[in-house]
DNA sequence: TTGGATCACCAAATCGTTTTGGATCAATTT
DNA sequence: AAATTGATCCAAAACGATTTGGTGATCCAA
């Protein structure tokens, strides 16, 4: 009932933004002039043009981002939706994604699934609610994408990591089976008798244990479950998986680390066991996360390139968003080389 | 498991996505009626509302949060502008961040200005032209915002670690000045003659230089120039500027450094020089990052609380956002205290 | 019967753009 | 002279929600 609280609630400002409107006005035109000078979609005498653009630098018009996503139906930003932008590697993708996308005038919207699949959902509920043009998603589990369909909706996708079969969702990717063999491969042939491995949990995916097999299989080793030991991503679990393989009654002389965080783990093990590195046991990572140089002894590891993946997802983004692609899904397979430190 | 609602939840795929008319017309009522019962801004009747709930579920409407945004002038979504998510200590003040505002149904949208004033400027403008409700800027260079006006135009804005003198922009910083003081101290306590310290660049603060100082005023010593050197804030800078102190006739003991990266690239110095760490020099470190205890010896730091600074930022943002607080600018200064690990 | 509440609902305006289909007028062609 | 063409510009309709000011009922008290 109370109407004067214009002067009430508005401490600073007796003017809010400028209005296309106002431009038109003080430039003595119609709206729809001032859209076309900026929009360049349809001809605007030099001279009134002039007046346009003088108009605006005078008043410091920009034009409100959020009316324009409404009539244009495109928002100009895309959602990176992560486990958690705290751990390194998702860091990393996310700035690869938003360089990616930043040269053409998109934004970037950040979500932190915590891998949890309730906030997945909510997540790409609230994206798609917010009209992002496209969706990286690099979290766990993307099979839920059957009941939302954003695809249906329109909305482009791309999946990292992730198997996830969609005729319309572009997938990057590392061949994971072909690092873990590399790296499997280089414990045996530095002469290594016993190579264990430290796999992720149970519901992570199998490919980087399968490359581990093969290349023990191609060494024409058996494999030996007891050196399959488990962690769960973390520093902590590594240290664990570590102390279990290393309680065994015949101890792994190498052992092959899912990530490296679960390398790093595995490294402060043998330190409290007083053991050497790599003398006693060679030990080799997946990742090339920062810490990894940082460690001693720096950590031989497969490079998982954090920062191209978010790129090539970038890419394939934006190639449908602009609609330079629209046909069925492509996946991008980018190479994991070993890199050879100090640890093996 | 997956159950028969399928059928009633499935998306329909005809065309675009369901708008509240939709729904009001399944519901035989009015759109204003769907809004009325979605805001529970005005009764509704019992029966009607049924209805419309069920329509709601039957054909999966979510209200167009664009729509909502150009008509409520609310965006729902917050700025973290940073230098770089890359960089640990900024990735976790967005998760602290985010965590704050997610709960109360705020979307987190991440700016890398990259410390470039011409970045930080134009994602300055972005954000507010898409209708951010808050602003945290954690870049270097706050002082342009005099020129931009942010809370000029209403939206609040929260500074952290800057000193940003505006009526209405909140703070939340560390006290720099106490925590490097702190690390300073527990050097001259351990026992050591001569302490060095490696700085930042010029252009950023001082509040870190000058807690060294003090300590070593209150000490009794003489703060010889020699011993400031300066880096970058990278592993490399840190290594450079420990080389040229360790090429000094006259060696420090110890080194208190700027940040924990340019420790880290202290103690590869030290490592080349085959010194030894605490015994031949004693490092300290500020920040706490993640690398400190990976690194060996583990890194004494000071512990810079990036996710509480996050957290707290969020806070004072919602509490102008929500309208609980409309007043001069506050300041929060969190503690950070000394960590003490191996290498001091 | 009248008047005032209280309910339950709706029509229409609004937010700030973009976009489409003209309208106007001068220049050019037929 | 009439018709066509361009060059400029504008009015009005979207986009999909929220919000404001009604409008009928219904009910109760005077």
């Amino acid at each position: 009932m109370v109407h004067n609280d214009t002067t009430d609630n508005e401490p600073v400002a007796d003017r809010g933004r400028v209005t296309i409107s106002e431009v038109a006005n003080l430039a003595g035109v119609s709206p729809t002039t001032v859209s076309h000078v900026l929009s360049g979609k349809r001809l605007v005498g030099e001279a009134t043009k002039g007046t346009v653009q003088e108009a605006i630098r005078q008043l410091g018009y920009r034009p409100n981002a959020v009316a324009r996503s409404l009539r244009t139906n495109r928002s100009k930003m895309v959602a990176a939706v992560v486990p958690d932008i705290t751990n390194p590697f998702y860091a990393v993708l996310t700035r690869g994604l938003a360089d990616a996308v930043d040269g053409v005038g998109y934004g970037t919207y950040v979500c932190n699934t915590d891998g949890n699949r309730e906030r997945e959902l909510a997540f790409t509920h609230d994206v798609l609610d917010r009209g992002v043009d496209g969706i990286v998603m690099a979290s766990v589990d993307v099979s839920m994408y059957a009941s939302v369909g954003p695809s249906a909706v329109g909305t482009p996708v791309v999946c990292v990591g992730g198997i996830f079969d969609h005729p319309r969702v572009d997938l990057v990717a590392v061949d994971d089976e072909v690092g873990a063999h590399a790296a499997t491969k280089h414990l045996v042939e530095r002469g290594a008798r016993r190579i264990a491995m430290i796999q992720g949990p149970a519901e992570s995916g199998t490919a980087r244990a399968d490359g581990y097999r093969r290349a023990l299989a191609e060494a024409g080793r058996e494999c030996d479950p007891r050196l399959m030991a488990r962690g769960d991503w973390t520093r902590r679990g590594g240290r664990q998986a570590m102390q279990q393989l290393m309680s065994l009654e015949e101890r792994p002389d190498a052992v092959f680390c899912a990530n490296d965080l679960t390398a790093i783990g595995a490294l402060d093990t043998t330190r409290e066991l007083g053991l050497s590195i790599p003398a006693d046991v060679a030990v080799v990572g997946f990742d090339d996360v920062d810490a990894a140089t940082i460690v001693t002894p720096a950590l031989t590891t497969i490079r998982n390139p954090a920062y191209e993946t978010g790129m090539a997802a970038g890419e394939l983004l934006l190639d449908r968003m602009l609609g330079r692609y629209d046909d069925v899904s492509r996946t991008v397979i980018l190479p994991c080389p070993l890199v050879q430190r100090q640890s093996a």
